[in-house]
DNA sequence: GATTTTAGTTGCGAATCGCTACCTATAATG
DNA sequence: CATTATAGGTAGCGATTCGCAACTAAAATC
């Protein structure tokens, strides 16, 4: 597919690594589908409006890095299933940080359906970062450190919002 | 700019409007690097390795979405300063959570800058879904509800007035 | 005044997207 | 058994976007 489009540089965040599949258009909005609940291509396709032939790239895509299962019905041999993996489960929180985010800055009202726990049926909370102890924890109390710096207190680096020159790689 | 490309569907999800922007080629990528502290046109172009015009054109459209905060440097008049506005750096839990999506899937390591409390340099814990009261919560005790049901049947459980200040999403 | 730095813009070929039509295999119907 | 409907794709084609390189403009530096 990507042949001249150079790769994501990989060699040492992740972000570019899940960029790779789910930076492409619409993969985001099929794993929403897949969430909630939809697993066959005529669903995706009414539900997203997206175009045949792109859902069958992005589908094709998903499954190739294991966020999707398919896996063709022996009841109805024309019917195929999209499953998501344990692996496509795991961007549920990232999928939620995107929808939450654009709820409080684009629509200004909850999405609908609401996530809710299933014992009190009450809206999740908003999702936020978390020190190793699990204390919530603000930006302005955060610090990026080169990985062997990590645990040596009164190492010098950068706060939020002020870095040096740096590998920003 | 995208006339012809059927806007995506913004009637009742926050996805949709987060993607917008963020589901552009390179955005989060630019979004890192300004939650690194780079702050200038050049240095998102060696940071990033995008493409010149291409770069511009991200930088415009998170300006123009209130995600940057564009300023002339007045020391230094050629210079522009891009810098995260509130509204940005409320996407930190979003490009943390894929970062992290990515390093335990595809990178098997931790990135590197890593993000640590500056209170005792360890790192940030993984970031996941929390109940309204805070504990943690995974996929399979979860449930999607329509907005109109929220809160309806389980009500019995808990006190007056959690729900108000629960809902956020 | 000449050169360098910074932040872009322009032009062009290549790749991707979106739309519509078509295709294939299976299942349901008469 | 023949026909029709359904499910999941492909193929072709124009519009858009991307990536690369060259060029521009303004301000700073030598």
């Amino acid at each position: 597919m990507g042949k001249v489009r150079e790769r994501l540089d990989k060699e040492d965040c992740g972000l570019p690594v899940a960029l790779e599949v789910m930076g492409e258009r619409w993969s985001f909005m099929i794993l929403r589908a897949a969430f909630n609940g939809l697993r066959h291509f005529e669903d995706f396709l009414s539900a997203t409006g997206i175009a045949r032939n792109i859902l069958a790239n992005r589908l094709a895509k998903l499954t190739a890095h294991g966020i999707l299962e398919r896996a063709q019905m022996q009841d109805d041999r024309r019917k195929v299933e999209y499953v998501l993996t344990a692996k496509g489960i795991d961007l549920l929180p990232a999928m939620l940080c995107l929808r939450q985010w654009g709820e409080r800055y684009g629509l200004g009202v909850p999405s609908n359906p609401v996530l809710v726990d299933n014992r009190d049926y009450l809206p999740i909370a908003p999702i936020g970062i978390h020190a190793a102890d699990g204390r919530p924890i603000v930006y302005a109390e955060l610090l990026w450190l080169d990985q062997n710096e990590v645990g040596k207190v009164g190492a010098e680096c950068c706060g939020p919002g002020d870095l040096s020159a740096a590998s920003v790689r």
